[in-house]
DNA sequence: TCTTTCGTGTCAGTTTTCTGACATCGAGAA
DNA sequence: TTCTCGATGTCAGAAAACTGACACGAAAGA
């Protein structure tokens, strides 16, 4: 459709366009986290858990897109520099609830700051309709994405 | 400017959608290359060739988003099962361009496809004129981010 | 009740990617 | 010419992420 040639325009493909965009992001961010010793999964994890805390490990790891596995070593270090708690008592099954310390608040809080700004830069020049617009187009290719029975034109 | 909150609200952030939308693009591609016995940055290699023939190791990294350390064990890989080449007798100072095997472009004939199919499902449900505002957008944030001296409101 | 199914936490090993470092080559300035 | 600067290819080690596997607990169905 886009295109009838062998391959897929790489100027032109809105999938590599996306993942342009998504790795201009992450090198941004991690150049404003660096100087905080945080990681972007780090930073994602925290934010995820002051918007819901007592979120999981499990749950975390979809939140921050890695898999349990990794969140799991993610968490052991941030508990480790007493970022997060994880007290046995709160366990239900065995999901184990995760909050936020007061050190992790802060943290947390300066990250933001540092991220904000590069979100911000991201949205310079771009009007408010123009965000929304891009919200909407950006959840509707999720939707479709993960939907395994969207028609494909086959 | 988005919320005055203490955090970045998850549910509203371009950023978040972004890599949302990243992430499952990345899932969509890596399960319709499985088969294929590819990855992503494989079938990126090889579409960057196709489409710029002799590109050399920095720049196909520069490409497909990876450091040229991580494209270069790669291109072994790929020059190994005879889908590049890299002739030494190419070689322009320290650079060494490379070339699609006739086995590479099969391989990548049959990845082609793969991808084209999870990329129009990805658009499934989006107009043309919708498609050329998400690549405006999508390109301005780009710019934005990589542009340093960008005015961020502080 | 019993059973099956699904989600979760966790252990182990592997793979991939990254950071750091070095020598080399070409382009441009002195 | 000579020198500096930037980019490249490459080696080595470290960090991050993944896949595979297992046992446990809760929810749903027979």
């Amino acid at each position: 459709m886009s295109r009838g040639g062998p391959g897929i325009d790489l100027e032109t493909s809105l999938g590599y366009l996306l993942k342009e965009a998504s790795s201009a992001l992450r090198v941004a961010m991690e150049a404003a986290l660096r100087p905080l010793g945080m990681t972007v999964t780090h930073y994602s994890c925290l934010e995820l858990l002051a918007q819901r805390p007592g979120l999981s490990n499990s749950e975390l790891a979809r939140g921050a897109f890695v898999t349990r596995q990794s969140m799991n070593v993610l968490l052991q270090t941030l508990e480790r520099d007493g970022d997060v708690t994880r007290p046995a008592e709160d366990r239900v099954g065995k999901v184990l609830p995760t909050q936020l310390t007061a050190r992790g608040r802060e943290r947390l809080a300066a990250a933001t700051v540092a991220v904000r700004s590069v979100e911000t830069r991201m949205l310079t020049g771009l009007s408010v309709e123009e965000q929304s617009v891009a919200r909407g187009i950006l959840r509707g290719m999720i939707a479709s994405l993960r939907d395994p029975g969207a028609r494909v034109g086959g």
